[in-house]
DNA sequence: AATTCGGGGCA
DNA sequence: TGCCCAGAATT
C-alpha cells in the first residue's frame, strides 16, 4: 500500500464521530472549519454545537447582530474569525442566494477563507480534488518523507502543498480529513506513537529516530508585557460602564471596563491622578484596589499585567449599564473572569 | 517576509 | 514554562 492508502485505512478504524462528519453541507463544514482555525477539536466542539443550534442556516446568522455573533464567540480567541465569519455570512445570503460557491476559487475570495479552508469545503462538500495542508499535514508529511524545510518559510509552504498534490489520494473528501485526524492522534506532536504505527515502515524520521525533530519551524518573536488599569466605576445606582475597543489591536468590537493602559506597574495614588482626568464630570469618587497581585493574562504575543480598580462615586452615570445587562455584551476572557468572581 | 491576531491543554 | 492547535489577514 502507498502511503495514501495507509490513510484512507487507518482512518476508516480510527475516525472519531464528530457532528460536522455526518453532513457534507457546506454552511456545517464552513462554521466548523473556521472555528477550528488554530483551535482544538475538544475546545471548538462545544462552540460549534451552539451555533448550529442558534444559526441552523447561513441566513440566520447573517441576520444576527456582529454583537451576537461575537458574544457567543467569546471564549474561543482570534475573534476577527468570527467578524470575518459574520461578513462572509452576509455575502452569501446576499450575492450568492444563500449557497456557498463551490470551488477551490471562488471560496478563497471569501473573507476568512484562506488555503486551507478553501481547500477543506471544495473536497469535503464538492469533492474538489485540493489536498488541506495544516498543522497536522505538515507535521505527518514532514516525518513520513523526512522534510527538514522549515514549515512557516515562504518556501516550506511552496513545498509542503506542492508535496501534498503529489501524495493525496483520488478520495479526497476521506483523504484529507484522514490525514488530519492522523495527525492530530495517532502522529501527535510530544508522544506519537510509533511502535504501533501503521506508517512506520517506510517513515523517513522514525528510521532516522528525528521523529521529535519534525516539523521544523521558525523562532517566534518574543511576548510583550503590558500594563492595563481597568476602572470598574460603580454609581449610585451600581451601574457601571463599559467600552467598546475599536481600531486594530487585540480583541476588536468587544468591551471592557475604561482602561488605562501605563508603561510599568503603578500605584493607586497615579491612578488617583488619572481618574480624575478621565471621569472630570464625576462630582466626587472613592477608589480602592481590588486585586493587590497583578492578573497576568497571556496570550500568545502579550502578557497583559492587570490591575482592576473599583472606582466608587454618589452621582448618577448616565449611561450606566446595570449589572445584569452587563453578560449580554461580549468580552474579553480577562473581563469575564473578573465579573464573575466580581459582586456588583 | 514578518508580525499580529486568544485561549486552553499538556508534558 | 514552552509548544501547539483542522490559519488568515495585515504590515
Amino acid at each position: 500500500m502507498v502511503f495514501s492508502e495507509k490513510i484512507l485505512t487507518w482512518y476508516a478504524e480510527n475516525k472519531r464521530v464528530l457532528p460536522w462528519r455526518r453532513t457534507k453541507n457546506p454552511y456545517n463544514i464552513w462554521l466548523s472549519e473556521v472555528m477550528l482555525q488554530q483551535t482544538r477539536v475538544a475546545q471548538g466542539l462545544p462552540y460549534y454545537e451552539k451555533f448550529i443550534k442558534e444559526f441552523p442556516t447561513v441566513k440566520d446568522m447573517a441576520a444576527a447582530s456582529e454583537e451576537k455573533v461575537l458574544k457567543l464567540w467569546q471564549g474561543l480567541g482570534y475573534y476577527s474569525r468570527a467578524r470575518n465569519m459574520h461578513a462572509t455570512a452576509k455575502i452569501v445570503v446576499n450575492e450568492f442566494d444563500g449557497k456557498f460557491p463551490s470551488t477551490y476559487k471562488e471560496l478563497i475570495k471569501l473573507r476568512g477563507i484562506g488555503d486551507y479552508t478553501a481547500s477543506a469545503i471544495a473536497s469535503i462538500c464538492f469533492d474538489e480534488p485540493e489536498p488541506v495542508v495544516d498543522g497536522n499535514v505538515y507535521r505527518v508529511l514532514s516525518r513520513y518523507f523526512g522534510i527538514d524545510l522549515p514549515i512557516n518559510s515562504s518556501e516550506g509552504v511552496k513545498y509542503f502543498k506542492n508535496l501534498a498534490w503529489e501524495v493525496m489520494h483520488t478520495n479526497i473528501r476521506d483523504y484529507n480529513q484522514g490525514i488530519m485526524e492522523f495527525g492530530a492522534i495517532q502522529c501527535a506532536p510530544k508522544k506519537p506513537y510509533c511502535l504501533h504505527c501503521p506508517l512506520s515502515e517506510g517513515c523517513v524520521a522514525l528510521a532516522k529516530n528525528k521523529v521529535h525533530e519534525l516539523p521544523v519551524k521558525l523562532k517566534k518573536t518574543k511576548v510583550k508585557q503590558k500594563y492595563f488599569n481597568y476602572l470598574v466605576v460603580i454609581d449610585s445606582n451600581k451601574n457601571t460602564i463599559l467600552e467598546q475597543r475599536t481600531g486594530k489591536g487585540i480583541w476588536q468590537n468587544l468591551y471592557q471596563f475604561p482602561l488605562i493602559e501605563t508603561d510599568t506597574q503603578v500605584g493607586l495614588d497615579v491612578i488617583k491622578v488619572k481618574v480624575a482626568k478621565v471621569f472630570s464630570s464625576l462630582k466626587g469618587f472613592e477608589i480602592s484596589e481590588f486585586n493587590e497581585k497583578p492578573i497576568i493574562h497571556k496570550l500568545s504575543h502579550q502578557h497583559l499585567h492587570t490591575k482592576f480598580w473599583i472606582v466608587q462615586s454618589n452621582d448618577m452615570l448616565s449611561n450606566g449599564i446595570s449589572n445584569d445587562t452587563l453578560e449580554q455584551y461580549p468580552v474579553p476572557v480577562l473581563i469575564a473572569d473578573f465579573i464573575r468572581s466580581f459582586k456588583f
